[in-house]
DNA sequence: TGTTTTGGTTAACGACGTTAAGTAATATAA
DNA sequence: TTATATTACTTAACGTCGTTAACCAAAACA
């Protein structure tokens, strides 16, 4: 009766042998150098095989940047764990996910700077909507508690844990955005860029 | 001897008519409705016809957003003139540049957003160049002039003019980007995430 | 042994940017 | 005025893409 168990093998067998192309040319190659033909070409299936595992190129696309972006949640909750001042700890995860940004452009790009069709949905829906979803966002909750923890040691001054985690989170993704796609922009020295922004968020709380 | 003007003249007609209904398109259904064969479709000529006037694409769409952004620039430099206080005009100018993006997602995304090829170039070459070619990023140099002027009059503490106008700069393509793509993202009142931002900024340095 | 389900294939659709080759109208030169 | 050259444009095609529909063989099950 095992027979049942091999073809559950054998499925994920090829599942996790088009992650495994896909990543390569994702990192290589980058999100417009990925495409289902070229996948299948790797692995060699015909591209329609792919569809019996992933609902459509975007699926497959967020499969590998939930993988990847895995390690940025376990990485910030390392430092929770690990870290006890509550002011260092928010630097060093600032630092984190922009470094993280950096080091990963092109699982980057497409989780979090590529516009996606659904976040084009009309206003109703919207409202329905109420936290962040995808895997890649799950660093937003590590950013705020850190806010909040740093206000109740007394660290920072009383701030909207809310609006301000979402807008220093727009400025740490900006500073790696546009580091990524803007390659050729005169950066000077980028570490002083990302280190003066965040030194000076954080300085403008501090008490 | 009217000949050589008029065939002159109509060249440019034609030109302006590709610009108007491209950017038509690219307002309405943005850079992805935006296709050559649609363009062509518009003015009734055929796709090929747009490449006597424009190299490719993207020279099209950057033509459009040139405008366009020639728009935020004369409104910085309005600024300058009219605001005499450098905190306030650095305040609002700020402001603006988030605002200009906000109003304008569809020339905001394919100018500063996406991907352009030549933003991934080697090494060597990414030396060679200097400093912004772009409209899209003529308004840096009014950030900068905005940060110098407000640190010679003594209104913020003496800082690296080019390190901060590009921390700066990053933080408000942050916000901006973040709020077009991410449209569905809960933003909580949006405005406050802005505001919080650029006073933010401006805080961390004020004297 | 016959039947259904699973896991794949081939072929095709309709888009895209772009290039090559051809054509008709116009301007210039003899 | 006729021949030539230039200009403005078209049609056809290439090679890509994501995705769907129809088909097919092998395995599992009755």
């Amino acid at each position: 009766m095992g027979t049942k168990d091999r073809r559950a093998r054998q499925r994920l067998n090829l599942r996790q042998q088009i992650l495994d192309a896909a990543r390569d040319i994702l990192v290589r190659e980058g999100y417009d150098g990925l495409s289902m033909r070229r996948v299948a070409d790797r692995i060699d299936y015909s591209p329609t095989a792919i569809y019996l595992h992933f609902k459509d190129k975007q699926a497959l696309v967020v499969s590998l940047c939930d993988e990847t972006f895995a390690r940025l949640t376990a990485e910030l909750e390392a430092l929770e764990k690990d870290v006890k001042d509550p002011l260092v700890r928010l630097r060093r995860g600032m630092a984190c996910y922009v470094n993280f940004g950096l080091k990963n452009p092109n699982h980057y790009v497409p989780a979090l700077i590529l516009p996606h069709p659904e976040d084009a949905l009309d206003a109703e829906r919207q409202a329905e909507i109420v936290g962040p979803q995808s895997a890649s966002m799950r660093a937003l909750g590590c950013l705020r508690r850190a806010i909040v923890d740093a206000m109740t040691a007394k660290k920072i001054r009383k701030v909207d844990p809310d609006v301000t985690t979402r807008a220093w989170w727009t400025a740490l993704h900006g500073v790696t955005s546009a580091m990524i796609i803007h390659g050729n922009f005169p950066w000077g020295d980028p570490q002083a860029v990302i280190d003066t922004l965040i030194d000076g968020l954080i300085d403008s709380v501090k008490k």
